[in-house]
DNA sequence: CCGTATCCTGGCGGATACTG
DNA sequence: CAGTATCCGCCAGGATACGG
């Protein structure tokens, strides 16, 4: 935690934060990693239960988003019924951090 | 940075990092947070410009939710012309650090 | 300069039904 | 079980004009 400063983007580079949010800024991103990182491999209808008013659908986009970058591998076990998990890779796991500050600040209200 | 173990909320008790995200969630917020940290003081027609894309009546939406949330103070000068200025309290200058992590992360992508 | 008032639209995301 | 397909409602937020 030492010595990192701030910044917006300049004109051509974009500015880290927004970039960061880009990926995981969106309603729900936010609560499927805090899962992931909880439980660490969780099934599809586990998330679908635990993410208390998300649509099967938007489940289902925003998983595939984490997974095009890089944050989150899905696994399928080629079995009946068909069993699918999810989890998240090193990147994914680093974002760690910034929820541990996310609730350290939370707490306070 | 010890012991901090995440968690998801309990019927009854709400997950903190929820509660922080229903404060500091919405599209812009962040930016805005981002531009009070570094910048300190800054006046409404700054914001305006540095926050390439958003409209003057969504800045200032997003300004009065935060001041009501108590991240925020709004500093009137009587002047002519008016000048308005925003700080963050000491609640909102806490949030740094989420802000430091989501750019080392940011800096990877 | 600092906003508010209006109007309007795009797209996120909910509900539901259905398939491998 | 784990999704996809379809339809649709809603509202965050953009554009603009105007007022104190």
């Amino acid at each position: 935690m030492e010595e990192v400063k701030l910044s917006k983007g300049t004109p051509g580079t974009k500015c880290p934060i927004e970039a960061a949010l880009g990926i995981i800024g969106s309603k729900w991103t936010f609560l499927i990693i805090r899962d992931l990182l909880i439980d660490g491999t969780v099934r599809f209808g586990e998330l679908l239960k635990s993410l208390e008013g998300i649509s099967p659908k938007t489940l289902s986009v925003r998983l595939r988003e984490l997974e095009e970058s890089g944050i989150v591998v899905r696994t399928v076990y080629p079995e009946v019924p068909p069993r699918v998990e999810y989890t998240l890779t090193d990147k994914g796991k680093q974002l760690e951090s910034i929820f541990i500050e996310l609730k350290v600040w939370g707490l306070k209200l």
